[in-house]
DNA sequence: GATATGTATTTGGTACGCCATAATATTATG
DNA sequence: CATAATATTATGGCGTACCAAATACATATC
């Protein structure tokens, strides 16, 4: 190595991108983002058309999206978009409050202002972003805040479960944030969590994070069953 | 619908399962078992030649596992089997303990004698295969414990997570077990969530399998760390 | 009106070919 | 002999074409 360059690489940071990951990130934007909603068919020749790409691409990243849960696939029918119904949500929202919690208690049991500052910032972007309505941005920041949350005590591991989780209830999360009242009540317990973190109360931490998805499970469960028999069909 | 077949339908059972999840099955399987070792190249055609099938199957298999964790993919080298570092190992044992605690809560407060009898008859099966030196009985009837634990509370979502995990740290699970006076611990500490959960005392069942995991990580974290410089290469 | 029958559509699966890159072997050169 | 240049090989990434079987839908037949 030259020792020129020790430290600070010149390396040309290409793309190393392949097509299929490209493509991957796409199709699943497109399904998160709403593009293509719960139910709808996924006709691979159609999907090839759309990005461009081969059917082998295609067939892979419908593989790879039904291992996450975003895709369902029917036999002899194809690939329709996951629905997610009122139980799963549940769960999930469940899971994500065990690991948050979990999170959240190493954070505390840390005592690393560090940690109390990043979270700060985030909260501070949330509330900002609720401010002016900038809706995508309150869950951008959100998403930050979880993230400081797991990745100032390395649980890169849980981590990437909550992110596969959270993707899959995504519309929902889109949903409890334009409901009344959450942009105060979701900072405020919020606020908490923050607050037992700097207390160094691993306990409350927990505690606190359980309650924040709690109360977004409950929101989600009352707009999801009051729309649910529309989905019938 | 013939009235005569009312309940009761001639429908042939077929296999339903497409070539596709059958490879996936035999290549998992194979991973598991340590047929492939951690770090083995997965050469595409190889693998086509040995499983008899196509290349477009075996990438969509190496796509799936890849996404499960169980297989790596360097770029521009291709697939390999995924090694476990004793760092991811840790956090695998962790979110297992978050998530079996949390079934075993439920568990408690479900107050369900039927939930008591699934588990006592597993923990037998497990005496027993212990008695017999019958490693994979031991394996088999600790799944079933588990299983028990999250699908009477039906917690599928979890469940699905939990056994995504232990997949991951199966050829630690194996040599777990295998650890002097493991025959006598494990079970005792799976009786201690069994006698918690017929008490309806959710958090004695929450911490009794939160601790059952802990000291399976402990001894995992003896093993791995032993083993682990022979890895080098 | 109910039941066949026919016809697209689409998935499941295979085979083959081409290109790019990385590693390895080979050859040429000083 | 050592090193540099070059060819070869192995392999992943990607695309196309084709076939069989299942499904859905329209159409014809009784």
């Amino acid at each position: 190595m030259n020792t020129i360059l020790q430290g600070s690489t010149i390396k040309v940071e290409r793309p190393a991108k392949t097509l299929r990951e490209l493509a991957l990130e796409k199709v699943r934007e497109a399904i998160v983002s709403g593009h293509f909603r719960p139910g709808d068919r996924l006709v691979e020749r159609d999907l090839c058309a759309q990005l461009g790409v081969s059917r082998t691409i295609v067939r892979e990243v419908l593989r790879h999206l039904e291992s996450e849960g975003l895709v369902a696939n029917l036999p002899n029918k194809g690939p329709i978009v996951a629905q997610l119904d009122l139980n799963e949500a549940r769960q999930i929202y469940e899971i994500r409050g065990a690991l948050e919690g979990m999170a959240a208690r190493l954070c505390a049991e840390r005592n690393d202002p560090a940690i109390v500052s990043a979270l700060e910032k985030s909260l501070h972007g949330i509330r900002q972003s609720y401010h002016e309505k900038n809706m995508s941005g309150v869950l951008t920041h959100t998403s930050a805040f979880y993230q400081t949350l797991f990745s100032s005590v390395e649980r890169t591991v849980a981590w990437g479960i909550v992110n596969l989780l959270t993707v899959r209830i995504n519309h929902l999360r889109s949903m409890t944030i334009k409901t009344e009242s959450r942009n105060i009540d979701g900072p405020a317990q919020m606020e908490k969590i923050i607050e037992a973190i700097r207390k160094g109360d691993g306990e409350a931490a927990y505690q606190a994070a359980m309650k924040h998805v709690a109360s977004a499970s409950a929101i989600a469960e009352a707009v999801l069953s009051a729309q649910s028999p529309v989905l019938r069909k």
